[in-house]
DNA sequence: GCGGATGTTCTCTATTTGTTCTCCGCAAGA
DNA sequence: TCTTGCGGAGAACAAATAGAGAACATCCGC
């Protein structure tokens, strides 16, 4: 399904105008720019580039402002401390929030955890990292997860999830997978980006 | 949860107006210079810009004075694509740009490459990483640096500086350490920070 | 304690914005 | 001529946002 050739005109016209936008604009902004007179008309042109994935709406907002071609804004996500041992993820003190940017980071729930530990360093994550994490309980086998071990311990890892027991893989020589029933691991969340401070 | 219209309005306003106030400005104030007639409606505005990190209620105070804008932002960095062979930095072509905390950058110029090849593996850096780069000439014997090669070619290595000869030196098994005269090497920039996207 | 200034919370209303729909004009082809 | 597809206008609607205003809470100086 090609553009015609008003759907690729309002796109280059989003390329070349994006940075002279502070937010994204609206529909009547953008009639304004491409002088439509009607709302719906440009809607049906955005409509078609959104469905070609050229452009996206703003995630959450049903109104306000609307579409955003290629990346966009920071977000403050909630800064959740270090992994370590014994500590249950849930109760956000909000207190702490890091600016994430948008690219690092998914649509849905996310926070940001520091890294303790060089149990994964040749996967590339050591020891003092920002890890972003999406917030959920199901994961795929070889995603890095946050996991809660037997409700005490929770560990950044690999993960393997067999028919009846899952494997925690740590990406370290020195150290061997563990291996765990399926009741004593709850997953928590899984990496989606990273972050590090040299110097 | 990215900032509604208004909010991005009055933030806007906070940036470019903080110098002008003496003290941290009442909600009666501010509800004066933006032309508001209800505390009520700006105190909304302003406790979302708090949730979202970028503005932060002064500590103590109850009374009094409320709202300090404190917590860096993220800036938008030039985006020089990926450091490969062959390419000079020079001559930012500025068209592209990425968004970095502030905690990943320095206070000085910086730009984002995107790292090619596994050669700093051990490192905790991978292929198709982001690295934020300082830009300047020096570096400290240790650092990670971008450095151009006989005015061909540019690598990012650690770099160990000697009385009559410059190494670079791979984070990876396979890559020995790479050995030129000093007139051979030029730094272009020093790692500050890395992002890394999953998925 | 009293009163004023200030932040907070609430309800109510208005405006903005995206969405959906119908209708019209135009041009290209069968 | 008739059909089809594209592009646009405009009305009507729902949801999110923005604002007004009142009531309450809290701190401060007197």
């Amino acid at each position: 399904m090609p553009l015609t050739r008003r759907q690729h005109e309002i796109l280059e016209y989003l390329k070349d105008n994006t940075e002279h936008f502070e937010q994204a604009p609206t529909l009547d902004q953008l009639c304004a720019c491409l002088g439509l007179r009607s709302r719906g008309s440009l809607h049906k042109h955005i409509q078609a580039l959104i469905a070609e994935g050229y452009v996206e709406p703003i995630k959450g907002r049903h109104a306000g402002v609307r579409l955003t071609p290629g990346l966009g804004s920071a977000d403050a996500l909630p800064y959740l401390g270090k992994i370590a041992a014994g500590r249950q993820i849930a109760a956000v003190p909000q207190s702490e929030t890091m600016l994430v940017p948008e690219h690092l980071r998914t649509q849905r729930d996310c926070y940001v955890l520091q890294v303790s530990g060089d149990s994964m360093r040749e996967a590339g994550i050591l020891d003092g990292d920002y890890a972003v994490i999406e917030h959920r309980q199901t994961a795929s086998n070889g995603e890095i997860v946050v996991a809660l071990v037997r409700g005490e311990e929770t560990t950044l890892k690999r993960i393997r999830q067999e028919s009846d027991r899952i494997l925690l893989i740590a990406e370290n020589p020195d150290m061997a997978p563990l291996v765990f029933s399926p009741s004593e691991v709850e997953i928590q969340g899984v990496l989606v980006g990273l972050m590090r401070n040299y110097g």
